[in-house]
DNA sequence: GGCTAAATTCAGCGTATGTTGAAACTACGT
DNA sequence: ACGTAGTTTCAACATACGCTGAATTTAGCC
């Protein structure tokens, strides 16, 4: 009268599958209840796993976190090569780029996780900033060649951004509810006119 | 050799200060560490007051976020004036007043709380909502008469919440850097063409 | 067929949490 | 003076947390 259930112990992972499930509920926890709202008890009954267990792979909590907040695989790729079209098309490619992303599952949960952590969580802020600022600020702006080419892509940026809360994390409005394309088609000029339309204010 | 501090119960409050005070410091704590992070017991501490009377004053964790997310008075009515200003200046106002209330302590507190919760806590989610939804889109989509108002609202705040993200949350980038009348001054257009100039991608 | 190393679980530690119930203190009306 | 209502503190509860150390199972290697 121990245990009836079948408790099956040793090395059955293949090559990290238990591990990438752990951390794949732990995004989803992450970007659902923050940070200090996840706990590792909760991550391994949703990972059907002891909590132990995701100690023994990430070491920490704060490893758990770390894992979560590492960009998956084709990311950096994929803004540089939006950050390359041809600069007629740049501001659309760029939207789409993002848009993309936000509606593909695996990146979604990079996305979410990161910016959502990294409301409350200074190390996801500085993350955040790194992944953010460094790739995408760097990969648009590098790409520019007038004086105001920080400003430019600081502009670019934050539209999408707003695109992004707006549609993704809030799902507020009609932004939300329209098919993507119509939004990318909405929201590209503005981008594109960020990046080499003329900008008001800069002198003053 | 019990207590000696100076324990001194009794009713030293003035209409509510306590009240205000322990509101205050649970606003900057939900904004910091979010609703799962932020503890009666530390918010006590930091008011300087007993955790018990936390409870006393507003019931349950709960009942202090939910006050921490009234949003502060005039808020509601410089919206709905921003929004009233001339068609022309429309795009410059709303800026201007979304950056102003960013930079005076009192509304920033309730923003950044209001934002950053948002993020985890369904409750504040929803609260954010129909506090932005409902009076910012509302206030700005009354005042347009086209059959795209509810869509030129939505990419106006989209704009304007990007803006904040990047500034005032993240920080990160040019547009964090500069001072405030050259931010509005960059932004506004955007926000301008959104309300009243030609809209791309709705026919397809 | 034992050996080893990796994978997994288990029991338990110290600590912090939200909440409660009662107690203690103070101001004020009578 | 006195009681009463409103504030504030205190002690304690059950629970949940992050994390550790040892135990247990399994798969592959010689």
């Amino acid at each position: 009268m121990r245990s009836q259930k079948p408790t099956h112990r040793g090395p059955r992972d293949e090559r990290g599958v238990v591990a990438a499930r752990i951390l794949s509920v732990a995004r989803a926890s992450f970007a659902a209840y923050g940070y200090a709202g996840t706990s590792l008890r909760s991550v391994g009954r949703d990972a059907d796993v002891d909590p132990g267990l995701v100690i023994y792979y990430f070491k920490d909590k704060r490893g758990l976190l770390d894992a979560a907040l590492v960009p998956p695989p084709g990311w950096t790729e994929a803004i540089a090569t939006a950050a390359a079209a041809p600069m007629r098309l740049r501001g659309a490619a760029l939207v789409r780029t993002m848009i993309d992303a936000w509606e593909a599952p695996a990146s979604e949960e990079f996305l979410r996780s990161t910016i959502l952590t990294a409301a409350h969580e200074p190390i996801a802020r500085q993350r955040l900033a790194t992944n953010f600022a460094v790739h995408i600020l760097d990969a648009v702006s590098s790409r520019l060649d007038d004086d105001e080419r920080l400003v430019r892509a600081s502009l670019a940026a934050s539209q999408i951004v707003g695109l992004a809360m707006m549609r993704y994390v809030w799902k507020v409005g009609a932004l939300a509810a329209m098919p993507s394309d119509q939004a990318i088609a909405l929201v590209a000029p503005a981008v594109q006119r960020y990046l080499n339309g003329k900008l008001t204010g800069l002198d003053q």
